[in-house]
RNA sequence: GGCGCUAUCGUCUAACGGUUAGGACAGAGCCCUCUCAAGGCUUAAAUACGGGUUCGAUUCCCGUUAGCGCUACCA
């Protein structure tokens, strides 16, 4: 039975490495037909925090890929104990009495790796049991079997066979002096009860594994398969982080800009996997039959952001893509809420006209915002007269122009094909291009050259504004 | 410091040991066109370095360099 966990900690906000690390153990679940299973690693309660917890159920949720169980581990706090009691008992974990702050001086001072204290690895059970019974605090350490077992070795289905000497391999702890089990041996007791059978994490956890390893063994269950993924890094090649590089990492970001949640699944399956083909949009459905392990890379991918602009152009380049692709129905629809947030009051039916008319010059649904500004402003933002003069031409043309419009359109319907042939009968009269008749009237209702295809922003404007903005550039343009 | 991992265009990537080292994004140019886009075409751009093995190495081996990770009673 095929079963994979996706295991955030609840200690910030959910960042875009977590979230491929959950979209690769999704896929990996839906192509095998398998269990997909969401488990909060809550074992750190210094460091925990509720709003950190409320923003990875809100990426998660926002990715719009289900999963089908769910576990929190300070539920499951007896597991975690009955096993390390299980080490203990069978001699391969021993009680560490020596105080946290006393233990960190001790390492400091130890050249390479520091890996175990001998007066509390060597100490009798008796005196340890005596001691414990007496209310003395402890860890409880693995007893790291360095002379029994020289490798510890495993194969990854991404890095292939691994090994290390268990001689490079500290006594790490399974409990904290407080009770609490550490991340190695929670993780490794809810992996073995919630019967996961492929673990797939970040590369940050390859060399961790080999104590996981170790824990399984000592607790006589069959360690599940590995796949490690690479990581994703900064532009400059350091690794993704929270505090370093702050929102321009987490998955919010990428929602409240406008991604669709396609997009961003798909953007992020193509840093650090490949379907081998020279396939790059795809749809749900072609990324979960075409996703395997072995597609997965070994090296860290660059996240290619700056400074003034938060996300990598691919992922833009996708996103604008699938919103090119949506119905334009479907597209106004998404749109609405956009701009709505923005404190704007649009109505359903306005939306739509515009839609069709911005759906190719947007990459991201916020840039309605701006693509769109005249057709949600009552007032144009200020610009200069001489916006309206068209190529080759002069103020007097563009005054001609706009007057001429300002004759005609008040008598026809506002409809594209009505006011193509009206204004392109008013360049043939004035004896003008079709261009330098089209500009002035575009600078005139849209407050800037570049803008949509005019006949429609006219048709989505309406009668009244059109006309409004066209008197208005006429006064700008009067001596 | 110790241990581990990695190395193809600016970025993401493809290439049974034999390819003019392919694609995409970003860039440049041209076309289309009422502007801007979108679309089409064209273009520039890479095997980190040094040794092997081999008839032949981006591919296999070793070394160097660089980067990353782990080295917590964090995860």
């Amino acid at each position: 039975m095929l079963r994979v966990r996706f295991a955030p900690s609840p200690t910030g906000f959910l960042h875009i490495g977590s979230a491929r690390t959950f979209i690769f153990n999704w896929l990996y679940a839906r192509h095998g037909g398998g269990t997909m299973i969401l488990r909060i690693d809550d074992t750190d309660v210094e460091r925990n925090t509720d709003a950190s917890l409320a923003s990875i159920f809100e990426g998660l949720r926002w990715l719009d890929l289900p999963w089908d169980e769910e576990y929190k581990q300070s539920d499951r706090l007896g597991l975690h104990r009955r096993m390390a009691e299980a080490i203990l008992q069978k001699g391969l974990a021993y009680r560490d009495f020596v105080p946290p702050q006393a233990a960190e001086g001790e390492k400091s001072g130890a050249h390479g790796t520091w890996l175990f204290n001998a007066e509390m690895r060597e100490m009798s059970r008796e005196e340890s049991d005596r001691r414990a019974a007496a209310g003395e605090p402890f860890a409880l350490r693995f007893r790291v079997p360095r002379d029994a077992e020289p490798h510890i070795r495993f194969s990854d289905a991404v890095f292939g066979p691994q090994s290390k000497a268990t001689a490079d391999i500290e006594d790490f702890a399974l409990l904290r002096s407080d009770g609490m089990p550490t991340y190695h041996l929670a993780s490794c007791a809810d992996d073995a009860d919630l019967r996961i059978s492929h673990v797939i994490r970040g590369q940050d956890h390859l060399t961790n594994t080999f104590k996981h390893v170790l824990i399984f063994d000592a607790a006589g269950v069959e360690p599940p398969r590995f796949a490690h993924l690479p990581l994703l890094v900064a532009p400059d090649g350091a690794k993704l982080s929270k505090r370093r590089h702050g929102p321009v990492v987490s998955v919010t970001t990428y929602r409240d800009a406008g991604f669709m949640p396609h997009a961003f699944v798909n953007f992020l399956c193509l840093v650090g996997w490949s379907p081998k083909d020279d396939r790059e949009v795809m749809t749900r459905e072609e990324i979960i039959d075409a996703f395997s392990l072995e597609g997965i890379h070994r090296h860290n991918a660059v996240v290619n952001f700056k400074e003034d602009d938060p996300f990598d152009p691919k992922a833009v380049w996708l996103n604008a893509a699938l919103l090119r692709s949506l119905p334009v129905e479907d597209l106004a629809g998404l749109l609405l809420p956009f701009v709505r947030g923005a404190g704007i009051a649009v109505e359903p039916a306005k939306m739509a006209q515009i839609a069709p008319l911005i759906r190719e010059r947007i990459s991201l649904l916020r840039d309605a915002l701006t693509v769109g500004d005249f057709f949600f402003a009552a007032e144009l933002a200020p610009y200069g007269a001489a916006e309206l003069i068209p190529q080759k031409g002069d103020a007097a043309m563009a005054l001609r122009a706009l007057e001429c419009a300002r004759e005609v359109l008040p008598g026809i319907e506002f409809s594209h094909d009505a006011l193509e042939a009206a204004l392109r009968a008013a360049a043939a009269h004035l004896g003008i291009k079709t261009g330098q008749m089209f500009q002035p009237v575009r600078v005139a209702v849209c407050g800037r050259k570049n803008a949509p295809p005019l006949f429609g922003t006219l048709e989505a404007l309406g009668k009244e504004t059109s006309l409004a903005r066209v008197g208005q550039a006429i006064e700008k343009l009067k001596p």
